[in-house]
DNA sequence: ATTGGCACTCAGATAACTTGAGTGCTAACG
DNA sequence: CGTTAGCACTCAAGTTATCTGAGTGCCAAT
């Protein structure tokens, strides 16, 4: 086992290296930490860290860093989450307050998170799997185009343009739509497939093609709430701290520009018992997000958790800070998507 | 008047540090372009284009670099459009072919058009400034909760959560819906706000202050449309050709965070006789563009310009083969619009 | 287990020197 | 007159050499 003060001196070592950005040595941790022994101790200490894998220096002669194995260490044993200010708890309080639709919240809530944590900031929108369909609307366009409308419980609105092969009027729209609403009003999005399977049985076989067309859409439109959606803000951050991502941040922005890539990525990630899941660095099995760390968080509707809100930043990011913002702004949303 | 050969000698020097990206000096010009003269009399000539502030020296003893002027009198009377590669063509063809919504058609288009310039590229969503309402819907969420659809002729939806203080039945929402549809189907989306002046005259006093809150979110939601929204792709590109942005690409990232500006800035940009908007460098008033160029196009819907797309890449960029792909795409996006 | 002491290392800063692509200017030329 | 050859000059960028100081590892003494 790793002795008591070696952590002390990892603790401090992780602290300082967030603050000054450079490489800490023996004498100089001593001049900010005071522990009561030299610096060859300290030295000895450290010859123990690297052994373990924690820290890692640079070169032959200058202090060390931690490595991805070090956070994790200090993140999961060593540190303490740090409370938000009362200033920052009061802007979002104050930010978050007032009704709006979902697009509206949520695009404040991700401007909010880059803000508080000068990082890239992301929040997945609702995700309609565990969530229950509220209503299902058409509408014709036109003769032959009809405009299909899902609206789910956790207000998430998602739309579709059926191009039908033939026109229909307006009653055979109303009569369709009366028809997939009470089937499904009410219904597990998840059911969906099941439930419409028999659903052209019931239309006179002359709007077969017609029929499979707005399923179709519907299909889609489940479909399309399924593989999400992600917002993004605080990108200019990204530019400031450039030289934290040793060098380059084109993998960032690819990933960025990549959602896809993105919400697999969040869909992979699981909460621990802080409410908040942790990559570091390496630990992003996508190899470019390497020297990068993301930080998410759950947040819930109707009491369940919908979808995640985070911080992607470098992997020198300020943890203790950062873990309670997201919290906080997680708890927040969850509040006011309530309302 | 500035002599014809000067000029020529302009285009030389805007086409090879376009290609190069180093200061063109006089006497490896005529490496590359064959003037019948000497490099001391293409000194001269640039010594006049440097007179004109059409070319600057960065440094003492060093090559020619054309000023935003340069550029302006290259792209106005210097160039031709270079036509697309067939490729090119055949990729905007089929990835833009196919039905879909609205959503998914922008989304594809700025993507290839990111792809095709290798910048930044950018469209905005049809406005709905010169369109008309298809229709209005209503939908009653919880007894209080009322959900209100605009849909636009141009294939754009927008929705919003009217609060109610007090609950409301089925029908009083069937009976609202059913008067704001005669009174607004149809109708010019800019007429919205005189139309309803008397809308709630029409209900029984009992109802004024939901009939009002059913009003605000349909403002909300005019207005929404007019602030309009802009879709981006390619920020990666920016992280490559990073060193083209004289060293930062903050500013422009700050652009793209801050929606707002960039909207701005495309309001303000007009077509010329090519059917492009271009602003070279300091043109863009926005003082934080000041190394950047922006170039779009309008695109159109029932025959009348909707929006715009187009790109957001360095002064230095290839103006000849982006102006066509811009252009291009944009005519293809107004075909497609067009099913 | 801790410490003082010492030899060693090496990234980064500073300075001196070299190189080469570029310039401007002038005097001569057709 | 426009063009040209020639020449002195400039300066960014690359190379090399040197210095410095914060850092290390190790060992013998406490």
């Amino acid at each position: 086992m790793i002795p008591e003060r070696s952590l002390e001196v990892l603790r401090a070592i992780v602290q300082d290296y967030i603050d000054t950005k450079e490489p800490v040595g023996s004498k100089s941790l001593l001049e900010r930490h005071p522990f009561g022994v030299s610096s060859a101790t300290i030295r000895n200490d450290m010859a123990l860290l690297e052994e373990e894998e924690l820290i890692v220096a640079p070169h032959t002669s200058s202090g060390r860093v931690p490595t991805d194995k070090g956070y994790r260490l200090f993140v999961d044993r060593l540190s303490e989450v740090k409370p938000l200010a009362a200033a920052e708890r009061h802007a979002i309080e104050s930010l978050l307050s007032g009704t709006a639709d979902l697009d509206d919240i949520l695009g404040r809530t991700v401007r909010l998170l880059a803000q508080l944590t000068n990082q890239v900031a992301m929040v997945q929108y609702p995700s309609l799997g565990r969530s229950k369909i509220h209503s299902v609307e058409l509408i014709r366009l036109t003769e032959n185009r009809i405009l299909l409308i899902l609206i789910a419980d956790n207000g998430r609105v998602q739309q579709h343009i059926a191009v039908l092969a033939n026109a229909v009027d307006e009653e055979f729209v109303a009569n369709t739509r009366a028809k997939l609403a009470t089937l499904l009003n009410g219904q597990d999005l998840s059911a969906v497939d099941s439930l419409v399977a028999n659903f052209a049985a019931s239309f006179a076989p002359i709007h077969a093609a017609e029929i499979d067309a707005i399923l179709a859409a519907l299909a889609e439109v489940v479909d399309a709430n399924r593989q999400d959606k992600v917002l993004l803000a605080g990108t200019a951050n990204l530019a400031k701290s450039e030289r934290d991502f040793s060098g380059s941040i084109l993998p960032v922005l690819e990933a960025i520009d990549e959602q896809v890539v993105l919400l697999k990525l969040l869909a992979e990630m699981e909460a621990d018992q802080n409410g908040v899941a942790l990559r570091i660095g390496r630990e992003n099995e996508l190899v470019n997000l390497s020297n990068a760390s993301v930080l998410v968080s759950d947040y819930e509707n109707q009491g369940a958790p919908v979808a995640k809100i985070g911080v992607i930043g470098p992997t020198r990011m300020d943890y203790q800070s950062h873990i309670s913002a997201v919290r906080a702004v997680a708890r927040y949303l969850t509040k006011t998507l309530g309302n």
